[in-house]
DNA sequence: CCAAAAGTGTTCTACCTACACCCATGG
DNA sequence: CCATGGGTGTAGGTAGAACACTTTTGG
């Protein structure tokens, strides 16, 4: 990632951007990672432009590798922003001059600012492999409950809005849970994760029989100790079989 | 639409190109609007670049607008193609060279060329009501029925396979026929035009009666004449009914 | 011993699927 | 009168939805 802004800007394209909602699960609840700009108390999605020699989808992964530290991760686009004006919160000359204060007078010399549009992302990850990192003009990378989420700069919270919408819309026809739980997770757990996601609720024995039905779950023979009550199994995703699933679709219907 | 390259480029994002996949349903065959490029054996999509006062949704209405002359019809992002090199068919350079010869040397002065990300919509209008309509760099602009298609310039031909993937997902959640077909039609018709998009038949009466239960049908006391066979009923969709089902959704499951 | 949460199977219902005969029209 | 294609209803099967009691564990 250049430090200068100029370099970056003639090593990319200026017209496109790219936007990444990185979805982790932890405790119960869905959350994003969200970056705070240095200088200003407004938050972003993380985000980048697109090298020269880079596609569209080689840019998502690279900038969610360089937030997140991971790779080979489930990453799909699913909206461009393109209305004229993407900024809410702090207008553009709002934004332009707080950053000139926090990078100094000359930070934007030689940089003509046109519009730009804006390509969505979204990235399941999981939350315990994640070492947020900050980039050179954030001060602070952190993960946000999805309910918590404060008004953020540019039209992001539209772009977690139809991220979400992407992501229940995902979860009906692909199975979900390799990239976002732990290795080894109990059904519960699983059941957990789908029930945040699209926000009900659903009967443990039907959820099982279901999910159990796509083949693609080992039961294992361990459980899960220290938990004040009866020891749940243990399961883990069979990665070729999972594989297998996410191409050939699955229905999530209940 | 401006007939000066330069003036027009000025105008607009040079990065960013909008691809239209416009489909249309006629005598039993899905179809897809093209252009042929002047100087060229060259097929396209119709498209074009967004101005700066524009949104990205809007762009891709007055295109639509400029080729078919209908505007108010169904218009939907589908995919943003963002491959470091789009040019099949023809090379860049072979595009250029030809567009030169026809529009004469200076055609391209003082033009930068750069990468261009596309994003794609996909369009469903009524075939009759189609006024094709070439643009100043095209000289005929037709239907062409999909399994005909050929190769088409840029990247056009997986744009028209990936608006299909879309478009038959969309049709799993959504009425489709409203724009596609005329304003009266047979439950035949709109039986071959489901037919036709998944490319699978269906049983006569299965089909009527999941059709009706979505409510968005007005049987009419009249019927087709001159078919060598029993005159078929009339239908119209109801135009309020099928705007609230394509919010609310539809499961056409068959 | 109590509270909390997990394990497990069956029944009912609704919807999807398969299927066939008669009728109207034009040629 | 014949060929073509449309109109119409029912029965069976499958898959989704509803539902409760017992077991294990830690505190």
């Amino acid at each position: 990632m250049e430090h200068n802004l100029r370099d970056y800007f003639e090593k990319t394209l200026k017209e496109v951007a790219i936007d990444c909602v990185i979805f982790g699960f932890h405790a119960g609840e869905l959350k994003v990672l969200l970056l705070k700009w240095k200088g200003t108390d407004g938050w972003s999605l993380p985000g980048g432009h697109i090298l020269l020699d880079e596609s569209a989808n080689d840019a998502a992964n690279r900038i969610l590798m360089e937030r997140t530290g991971l790779g080979e991760i489930f990453l799909q686009q699913y909206y461009t922003f393109g209305a004229v004006n993407r900024y809410t919160h702090y207008s553009e000359a709002e934004l332009l001059e707080k950053l000139e204060i926090t990078f100094g007078k000359g930070f934007f010399e030689g940089i003509i600012f046109r519009r730009t549009v804006s390509i969505g992302y979204f990235a399941l990850v999981e939350f315990d492999q994640v070492s947020p990192a900050p980039d050179w003009f954030t001060d602070e990378c952190r993960w946000w409950n999805l309910a918590d989420v404060p008004a953020l700069l540019f039209d992001h919270n539209e772009m977690i809005e139809r991220a979400l919408t992407a992501l229940r819309q995902h979860i009906r026809n692909q199975p979900v849970g390799y990239n976002l739980l732990p290795e080894k997770f109990t059904m519960p757990e699983l059941q957990r994760l789908y029930e945040t996601i699209l926000d009900r609720q659903f009967d443990r024995r039907n959820f099982q029989k279901l999910l159990m039905s796509y083949d693609i779950l080992e039961k294992l023979d361990e459980k899960r100790v220290g938990v004040a009550n009866k020891s749940p199994f243990l399961y883990r995703f069979d990665k070729l079989k999972y594989e297998r699933a996410m191409e050939t679709g699955v229905a999530f219907s209940m």
